[in-house]
DNA sequence: ACAGCTTGGTTCAAGTTTGAAACAAACCTA
DNA sequence: TAGGTTTGTTTCAAACTTGAACCAAGCTGT
């Protein structure tokens, strides 16, 4: 079949997209790495551990709420780690697990960066947006990663035979947010 | 002051947002590196000289409309100059300039790689949203754009005596979009 | 109880990105 | 026109990412 080429609106939306997250990313990159000297990924990853339920997380379940490889997260734990931020333990339940713990000093370090990080999200971000826009962001992007998910998920879940999968509870906390 | 932490619908609205757009460049990536042997970014090279006049543009320009830094791209186009995709001449005009030429080798390389991207593009994206939404990122993103821009050119502008700058033309151009 | 498959994590090398120099050519300005 | 600043680009080391092994521990069927 001959390829469908993108229509002028989608080729502006495109390109209009690629641009906003190259330059978002790298902003808020840069203020973190000055205010806290680390990469956004790593600042993620301490703030969905704070989030978590005793402040830890497997790994294999972190890296699949922050969408990136295990061996990506396993570097970045080992630097925050080093740092003394995170600390690693391993899970009782399953002995091939490990743990990743947000230590005291992760914590505050968290909260100390917090605020410059929302109010550079703010400022670059929603500060620009209506409230419909912001809907409307959500909206789009819940569908865009559902998909992208799906496909995932539903291959796998085809070639599994159990459809279901158990995973350790989550959700709740109220914390420094991300 | 103390933080204007983000509203639940912000909060949702940014991690949808973070999670689409690493889910979909991942995507993007894997497909590109498995059917052109490169990274997204350095597809993006190749078509946007594809679409510059005499398929050359100068390297800061390229920059620039990239959303890169300088060093950034002069790994890229090293290693597309390796590959035979892009060529460095220099600039006549300007003896410091440096510019970089598509190949015919470069475009029979994007012309076989782009349909699988554009396909790609479509199916990740653009069939997942209505044309409505197509417009509402393209308003959003170019907003964000804009102003993470302006407020370098703006501080730029400010700290300069000329605000104008003079740049060779660009536009036009018909080709395997990007 | 054991062979074989799956899952959770890490390791390692190769590739890419970052940011701060280093350079050279162009552009003032006195 | 010499000296000082700005602009265009590259270089280099350190940091980060990728993907393909690899290893150990759980699970399965026999």
């Amino acid at each position: 079949m001959t390829t469908r080429w993108l229509s002028p609106e989608e080729q502006r939306a495109w390109r209009a997209y690629i641009a906003a997250s190259r330059l978002l990313e790298d902003a808020i990159d840069r203020q973190l790495q000055q205010e806290g000297g680390m990469p956004h990924l790593f600042y993620s990853v301490l703030a969905n551990l704070s989030d978590a339920p005793d402040r830890q997380l497997r790994m294999t379940d972190l890296a699949e709420t922050l969408k990136i490889t295990r061996s990506r997260l396993t570097y970045a734990v080992t630097r925050l780690e080093r740092d003394g931020l995170v600390r690693r333990e391993n899970c009782r339940w399953d002995k091939r697990g490990s743990l990743a713990v947000l230590t005291d000093e992760g914590v505050a370090v968290l909260e100390r960066t917090a605020p410059g990080h929302v109010e550079t999200v703010r400022a670059l971000l929603f500060d620009r947006l209506t409230p419909e826009q912001v809907g409307q962001l959500e909206e789009i992007c819940t569908g865009i990663a559902q998909g992208l998910q799906g496909e995932n998920e539903s291959a796998a879940a085809a070639a599994e035979d159990v459809p279901w999968r158990r995973r350790s509870g989550s959700c709740s906390g109220s914390s420094p947010a991300e």
